[in-house]
RNA sequence: UGGGGCGUAGCCAAGUUGGUAAGGCAACGGACUUUGACUCCGUCAUUCGUUGGUUCGAGUCCAGCCGCCCCAGCCA
């Protein structure tokens, strides 16, 4: 149903119905927001995309496409101290290469520091905000506990005036990191430990990606995020269910801003995929500390990891696709993103034979220094894909594992006095082996072909038992082939990484 | 009696106003097969955490209980 245009290709999406899409129908029924659509995704940039942003990704840009809707893409680079250029960089290349488009909306929510620090003040001045000068062991205290309510800071009280005159001191710079901060005036019984006048804003002075020393004061999440909405236009702002606390707070925030635009916060369960982990931190400490080769190591959930492992984005799509979206913790099985990309390159990928572990055979029949081409269709299941030509000749290698002396039950591969079909070529005999004297191992297989079963002849039909794979040995190239396994061991990784590494 | 969520098959997940449990993955049968793949067919919840209640009728409504997740960063 819904077609998102990116760069000239087509990418078609489609998610299923769900909670979130329901509330949009519903909406858009009542012309809330006149009819309008307007998504975003909002990523940090102080680390790579992995398939659960993918999730987060579809879905905001997704939702935004098949209600004929826009979705901006946002960083959220509220944190000096955390975030790097060379993250955006990949998130930009990941977020294009998953097939989605923001056009001419991209957007920093540095791009609003200025607009807000002007509603920080409309805070201050609407007595909503103070200057705040606990340290951070002090205020821990004054927050209270779980069960236990909190106390009032003792600056909580100060006047309008002064907490213009220091606000405006933090951002010229003439305090300490972390002497003050701004609080907003809230609630400090609530049982919602957000709403117990939460910091606004604090000092850091450290280079900003890309305000650089333009300001050394810094609007927390609470803060930026619903602001950044709010000047943008959303409507449908989908975030994660450990925000779902914070909610109540990003109302506050509109409301005490009196913003024109009102957008509703919506928040969804992040993705767990069976053995691996998901977690940026843990992903960054695989990387920093050298468990993997780095944040596009195969063996990572990450975008650029799928991608070097051979995952294409429709595959990651479709997984994304078929996972559904709801509010309940789950971990899928990471089977189904398996089979998502095993369906995707069934249908589009060559076919060739190659070798692992090869074992020699000699067809004693067939003519020394002959070679014949044979043809071999590139996908079975897909004509239009042409075929290829391949060179057989007397001597070849096939599998190891393909010809076994003592065959167990229902084993249909090569055995001694039994036929087998070399796929796309003739059907053999093995007559005999050879094994070495010291090992005991089969070194050598001797078999005799049919000529009157080349594959493709009307003579060619006959049944044997199998059918197995084989190179030329005299053509065969030598290949580095990287077989790839689970990131974990565990399903449940969540803990003791290390120990769990495949 | 801190606050906020969630509980439908081994794993995800549909289930608008109560009307008699979609679909996918996995698994298991079988057919087909020039790769034991692919493809194709079939099986897989008398039951929706649990106990009561309302009702002709409850996964859907009400009450109680149980279990799990999140929150005490000047992170996002």
């Amino acid at each position: 149903m819904a077609d998102i245009q990116s760069n000239n290709e087509k990418t078609s999406f489609t998610l299923a119905n769900n909670f979130i899409q329901n509330i949009i129908t519903e909406d858009l029924k009542t012309n809330k927001n006149n009819g309008r659509v307007h998504t975003r995704f909002p990523p940090e940039p102080n680390g790579y995309l992995h398939i659960g942003h993918a999730k987060a990704i579809c879905l905001d840009f997704g939702l935004a496409a098949q209600n004929k809707g826009l979705c901006n893409l946002r960083f959220d680079d509220t944190n000096p101290s955390k975030e790097e250029t060379e993250y955006v960089d990949s998130i930009l290349e990941d977020i294009r290469w998953l097939g989605f488009d923001w056009e001419d909306r991209l957007y920093y929510a540095s791009d609003y520091f200025g607009k807000l620090y002007e509603y920080a003040v409309s805070l201050i001045k609407t007595g909503q905000a103070y200057v705040c000068d606990l340290s951070p062991q002090q205020m821990r205290q004054y927050r209270g506990t779980l069960t236990e309510p909190g106390q009032d800071s003792p600056y909580r009280r100060r006047t309008v005036a002064e907490n213009l005159d220091l606000f405006e001191r933090m951002r010229k710079g003439e305090f300490a990191e972390g002497a003050r901060v701004l609080r907003a005036k809230i609630d400090m019984s609530s049982g919602n430990l957000n709403m117990r006048d939460p910091v606004l804003y604090r000092i850091i002075k450290t280079q900003h990606h890309r305000t650089s020393d333009n300001w050394c004061l810094y609007p927390m999440y609470d803060f930026a995020h619903p602001l950044s909405d709010a000047i943008e236009g959303i409507t449908h702002s989908i975030c994660t269910l450990e925000y779902e606390d914070h909610r109540p707070l990003y109302d506050w925030v509109l409301e005490a801003v009196n913003t024109a635009c009102r957008p509703q916060q919506i928040e969804f369960a992040r993705l767990n995929l069976t053995h691996t982990v998901m977690s940026k931190r843990k992903l960054r400490e695989l990387v920093e500390q050298g468990y993997v080769d780095g944040w596009d190591d195969p063996r990572m959930p990450t975008l650029s990891g799928l991608r070097r492992r051979g995952y294409t984005p429709e595959a990651i799509r479709d997984f994304c696709e078929r996972i559904g979206v709801a509010k309940s913790n789950s971990t899928v099985d990471i089977t189904l993103l398996e089979h998502c990309i095993r369906e995707d390159l069934n249908i589009k990928a060559n076919r060739v034979m190659a070798v692992l572990r090869p074992l020699k055979v000699i067809i004693d029949n067939y003519p020394d220094g002959q070679v014949e081409k044979l043809a071999a269709e590139n996908n079975p299941g897909n004509p239009d894909m042409g075929s290829r030509i391949l060179p057989f000749s007397r001597e070849l290698y096939i599998e190891e594992e393909d010809f076994n002396e003592n065959p167990p039950k229902k084993y249909f591969r090569l055995t001694p006095g039994q036929e087998v079909r070399l796929k796309h070529a003739y059907i053999i005999k093995c007559e005999s082996f050879v094994r070495d004297e010291q090992s005991g191992k089969v070194v050598e297989v001797h078999c005799s072909y049919d000529p009157q079963t080349k594959s493709g002849q009307e003579t060619s039909d006959r049944k044997v038992k199998g059918t197995i794979h084989w190179v030329s040995a005299a053509h065969a190239k030598k290949a580095e082939v990287r077989l790839y396994e689970y990131l974990m061991l565990d399903e449940n990784a969540e803990e003791e990484i290390e120990e769990n590494l495949n």
